[in-house]
DNA sequence: GCGTATCGTGGAGATTGTCAACGATGGAGG
DNA sequence: CCTCCATCGTTGACAATCTCCACGATACGC
């Protein structure tokens, strides 16, 4: 006799995550991303020297060939630009525009707001130790 | 200047949850499972009198088309019946055969050790309060 | 009865997941 | 220097999933 799905962590955990996702595509699409092409530009954005594609893959836990396809997107709306890196000439760094700077702030509080609702009953003590959590649950298979 | 993707919950909650789909998919590819039609499988299970594809749809958080398909897979397996409902014939009740129970109980054993990893980290404590947050997630917005 | 709503189903199109290649580059060891 | 092997980006193929719309059958209020 199993225990009920509504006691599984990962079944939660995927629809709580659907849910969330469906409810931050929705605010991102004015704006001409979804989710994936948002976080990929959030770190560009956040990396003083640009990622590499592979880097992107894994900090995201995404196919390398996924990567591929949002940055050629994020390149041709000119939110981002792939740069020849000096030290590994394999490597293409990933950085944003100005413009792509701009839309990342601009979605950001977009993408927030949409959540709120979700996310927002969860006090902000409550709110750090899901972030712990997850990240954890995230680090524990590297 | 947004907040750091690290720090963002919906990232946070989808990467995590992506990996734990994995591992478990991988875990149920033995039963010719996958996350998607155990879950039908162990709702229809826990339900004493069934339930209707209308009400899996809703408890999964999925389109109600992509639990025709669910339960079609299930019913060629030999798993699942879809039963003619009384008090309302547009409904079918989706049942379990015992050999859906069989296999749902052989699954859910390996689904849980393929868990392991990444959920095990957590105390018994911390799983609780993960469980009621992701809950609370869900029913914040109906 | 009649209009309206709901349930299951089917279909179309976009998005995502998974995996296997391939050329180009880098690095280690002889 | 040169050869072998790993890594990076890219492409392609295919399955799975999401999203929406529409239809027939049935239920329900009036």
């Amino acid at each position: 006799m199993g225990k009920p799905l509504a006691d599984d962590l990962g079944f939660l955990l995927s629809r709580a995550s659907g849910q969330v996702v469906r409810a931050t595509n929705a605010a991102l699409a004015e704006h001409g991303l979804r989710v994936r092409s948002y976080s990929v530009l959030v770190l560009a954005c956040e990396a003083a020297d640009g990622l590499s594609q592979r880097e992107l893959a894994t900090v995201l836990g995404l196919d390398p060939s996924q990567v591929v396809l949002l940055v050629d997107e994020l390149v041709a709306a000119g939110l981002v630009e792939r740069q020849a890196a000096e030290a590994d000439r394999r490597t293409r760094l990933v950085v944003p525009t100005s413009e792509g700077r701009r839309v990342r702030d601009a979605a950001g509080r977009d993408a927030d707001t949409a959540v709120e609702t979700p996310l927002g009953l969860l006090g902000d003590a409550e709110r750090d130790r899901l972030r712990d959590m997850l990240t954890r649950i995230w680090t524990a298979t590297g």
